[in-house]
DNA sequence: CCGAAGAGTGAGTGTTCAACCACACATACC
DNA sequence: GGTATGTGTGGTTGAACACTCACTCTTCGG
């Protein structure tokens, strides 16, 4: 019986790279919870069982999606930094603001923040993940910014607007309660 | 066989009653997903079997706790609102905050908020109640206080930032990223 | 004191889950 | 071409899941 075509072998890393950018839409549908390790490898292509050998377990699996959004996060912000070379922080801040909005055209990765989140209540390893990431994020806008304290906070209080908003789908409600949740709230 | 105490029953409609108050706990804890029919049944004093008899299937009682979460969050912004009669738009929405505020104390309530956030992607009849529950409140903060806008939309984008801080427990954290997150924002 | 209606449960159902292991296949180096 | 190393999977396991059913016990009206 002859093969009808060699199989091709990946390195365990690039497989690994593969399963962290499709898990991230994965566990976006669906949350810690409720995403499967068999969904997670239908989606990567690969057996269930080779998750296991990507990764010890389902939570550092889920905790290295988390990272890697918060680097997606980052990295958005970084660029718009560059973008509005220095400008005052208001001008940066705005900069920033319009990139994360960019950026959350993938709704994936707000529902991952919002899933993580939620998880970090009861899992304690996702919890930690998800204060490395703020305290990162927090300090690089801080730093690129310039802001005072209640600017900065101001911009991370209408991030999790945009949460809201992207959760409950609430730019689909045609309703006076919706319209005053996302006005000024740029989505793309 | 003699009993050693005879069984005193309940009605089902208080039996209803206690499970969704201790559902709360239940659910804030570990979420849609992540909490059993079990433990909840555990919490109510009940067996798990009943509970299907009290309510037809796990999301029929996750959004009735919702609902309930929603109806406690309208009560404490409606007491707020008798206590500081009449006064500014101003006036009123920092009444109804910090009456938020203490409400949230009992971090239950954020969390089943942020859980029944997190479930509204996949879970239509749970995004409907969190639709309504905002619908609701959104217009009843509207009126009550007059604000413009924008101060209602400032209004819920805080409310939001409160629960990512109580979520990663950002209020334990000592930290400049953490403090920038907390500053201003009441927590008793 | 009988009988109907309701309160409440023990013991399951089939299914699905995370995790594991033994093994097959591909590649690389000598 | 042999062997060591790494890639990848089928099949399984024990536990846990949502949900059901047959059944018992309480209450209460007549």
């Amino acid at each position: 019986m002859t093969n009808e075509r060699a199989r091709q072998l990946s390195t365990a890393e690039a497989r690994r790279e593969t399963v962290l950018r499709t898990a991230i839409g994965t566990f976006a549908a669906r949350g810690y919870f409720g995403t499967t390790t068999t969904e997670v490898a239908k989606e990567a292509g690969i057996s269930q069982a080779y998750v296991y050998r990507l990764f010890p377990n389902k939570e550092s699996l889920f905790v290295a999606v988390v990272e890697r959004c918060f680097v997606q996060v980052r990295g958005c912000l970084e660029q718009a930094v560059a973008d509005a070379d220095g400008g005052s922080a208001d001008v940066v801040l705005a900069a920033m603001g319009d990139a994360y909005a960019k950026l959350i055209t993938d709704r994936d990765l707000v529902l991952i923040q919002l899933h993580a989140q939620a998880a970090a209540v009861s899992e304690s390893a996702v919890r930690d993940a998800v204060r490395r990431g703020y305290a990162h994020v927090v300090e690089y806008v801080r730093g690129a910014s310039g802001g005072d304290e209640h600017e900065i906070q101001n911009f991370f209080a209408r991030g999790m607007l945009c949460h809201l908003v992207v959760s409950i789908g609430a730019d689909e409600v045609d309703a006076p309660w919706a319209r005053t949740l996302t006005v000024d709230i740029t989505h793309y």
